[in-house]
DNA sequence: ATTTGAATAT
DNA sequence: CATATTCAAA
């Protein structure tokens, strides 16, 4: 497989390379068509049915690029089978006969062109937009193994030419062509189109749109830390120069005009640069994640905004794609550890910043103290007066972890946290109140309160939820928390009753209590027992009838 | 000098 | 709102 993120480093002369498969029936034509095709540099597998092209696809999807396939109306059947199954292959359709039913279908089965024979040069040797297309609007998950290392290479240079101001060696790459097919994102994030599902990327930056400032593209300068992390979208005119350069001249295709939008600073003008990375990261410990980048630039063919997309800061859209990485690094790090710049590097998210990381995490972490609390607050309702701040006896004191998984509920299981991955679409909040928090690999969470102390010292390791609720302690609401006295007091005062019989003896001492108990108030956000299997949905949900309460929101479970 | 988390701004 | 930006503190 020629394929691989290293490959595309080697990839300096873009088309070049490309692998086309070739199904035609007509074998001069195929020859002749053959022969165009590797004077340009393509490397070309030539087919004279579909179940050969696509057994060879199936075994060895990574071979192929792009493929042209001959349509005539005596066997538009086979190659319609052929769309059908190829959809990861852009594929243009040629045909002698020019029959707009044939291409309608052959188009709306995902063919990217229908082009009538003779194929012109021009057309041959731009087959690579294609690619190219594909490889940036396709969503990371379903771009095919052949197309990952395309949208890579393109956009490491990308990133290169924006970052150098010039434009790098041998390729350039143009897109005003291209449609826009970004034009209505917002429609397809709601109503994923069928033919080019604009699945979720990882990162999506989106400009904010107000080009308005001309002045700003001079003073821009600005100081400042931050600026480095937005050195490639925070450019200054000079930079736009290079940049509309950088947007010309692929190979030969001069002529089609560029557009060189001098600098319409419009309103209205939106453009979005798309990073995304890859999210092939599984559960456990592989965090084998290379990732990738993705820009993805809405083509700006219409009037007069140009692709000057990233201009100014842009605006990170967490996806539920680009949520999970977090999770997962928040995840691996440890709730304790995990703070933006490890997070970061473990996301490996090209184009992130420590700041966005920041900023999410702050809101994650609210979400979690909210979100948490009033779990409790479920399970051990108050009957009456809220304002009385004392804890109930029989009410716990110590929350169960809010992470912290249950190593026997499978990765998928793992979600609720921020809740299940929600149809980006909706637009509902993707950690809208879930009933369970993310519960995380066992052994990611650290859990140190003290140096010689076993974290099982701490309540009741594994019990029943039942169990559980009578043993272990829990914040009594949320208004409680944050106030350090009060914890602290209330945790001294009752924990070493609400221990379970059984682990009296391994009582820590008072210092250690101190401590672990100035480190949980230091970090609330922090779950605080150690060892404590989490109760499964469906247990607590008994629990929950047997506490008298029977009706749960169905939006909370 | 950096990084963090919270507060505040957009 | 969700993110970004700012700010005080570590």
């Amino acid at each position: 497989m020629v394929c691989t993120a290293n490959d595309l480093l080697g990839w300096t002369d873009f088309p070049k390379g490309l692998r086309v498969l070739l199904l035609d029936e007509d074998s001069s034509s195929a020859a002749e068509l053959r022969l165009k095709l590797e004077e340009m540099n393509y490397i070309v597998s030539m087919f004279c049915d579909e179940d050969e092209a696509l057994t060879a696809i199936s075994d060895k999807p990574e071979s192929f690029h792009v493929a042209i396939v001959e349509v005539s109306t005596r066997n538009s059947h086979g190659r319609f089978k052929f769309l059908e199954v190829a959809t990861d292959l852009p594929t243009i359709m040629t045909s002698n006969t020019q029959c707009l039913t044939t291409m309608m279908k052959c188009i709306t089965l995902g063919a990217v062109e229908f082009l009538l024979k003779p194929l012109s040069d021009d057309k041959l040797r731009n087959i690579w937009q294609h690619v190219v297309h594909k490889a940036f609007n396709a969503g990371g998950k379903d771009l095919s193994e052949s197309l990952k290392p395309v949208k890579e290479s393109m956009v490491s240079m990308l990133r290169l030419q924006l970052e150098n101001g010039e434009p790098m060696s041998g390729i350039s790459v143009k897109e005003e062509h291209e449609t826009a097919v970004e034009e209505n994102k917002e429609e397809h994030d709601k109503y994923p189109a069928p033919p080019t599902p604009q699945l979720e990327q990882g990162v999506r930056l989106v400009d904010d749109g107000d080009c308005q400032d001309q002045i700003n593209c001079l003073t821009e300068k600005e100081g400042g830390d931050q600026d480095g992390e937005y050195k490639s979208v925070d450019t200054t005119c000079e930079n736009l120069d290079a940049e509309t350069t950088v947007w010309e001249i692929p190979p030969q295709i001069s002529e089609e005009a560029v557009i060189k939008d001098e600098d319409e600073s419009l309103d209205g003008c939106k453009s979005e640069s798309n990073v995304s990375s890859r999210l092939e990261n599984k559960d456990g410990p592989s965090d084998s994640g290379g990732d990738a980048a993705n820009l993805n630039k809405a083509s700006g063919v219409r009037n007069s905004c140009g692709n000057k997309a990233n201009r100014k800061k842009m605006k990170v859209d967490w996806t539920p794609e680009l949520h999970k990485k977090f999770v997962q690094a928040v995840d691996k790090l440890g709730v304790d550890q995990a703070i933006p710049s490890r997070i970061l590097e473990l996301m490996k998210v090209d184009g992130l910043t420590r700041h966005n990381v920041a900023s999410h995490l702050q809101k994650y972490r609210m979400q979690r103290r909210h979100i948490l609390p009033k779990e409790v607050e479920r399970r051990w309702p108050h009957p009456r007066d809220p304002s009385q701040r004392s804890y109930h006896p029989h009410k716990p004191v110590m929350a169960f972890p809010p992470y912290h998984s249950n190593p026997t509920l499978p990765a998928a299981q793992v979600y609720p946290a921020w809740g299940p991955p929600r149809s980006y679409a909706s637009g509902v909040q993707m950690w809208g109140p879930a009933f369970y928090p993310p519960w995380q690999p066992t052994e990611s969470w650290h859990w140190k309160p003290y140096p010689g102390m076993h974290a099982d010292a701490w309540g009741c390791p594994v019990m029943p939820p039942a169990a559980i609720s009578r043993t272990i302690s829990v914040f009594p609401s949320s208004k409680y928390i944050g106030n350090a006295n009060g914890f602290n007091n209330a945790y001294a005062t009752h924990s070493s009753y609400t221990m379970p019989p059984s682990s009296v003896d391994l009582q820590p001492a008072d210092e250690v209590i101190d401590k672990v108990v100035k480190e949980a108030i230091n970090k609330r956000w922090l779950p605080l027992p150690i060892g404590l299997k989490p109760p499964s949905t469906d247990s607590v949900l008994t629990e929950l009838s047997r506490q008298g309460i029977s009706t749960i929101p169905p939006h909370l479970i």
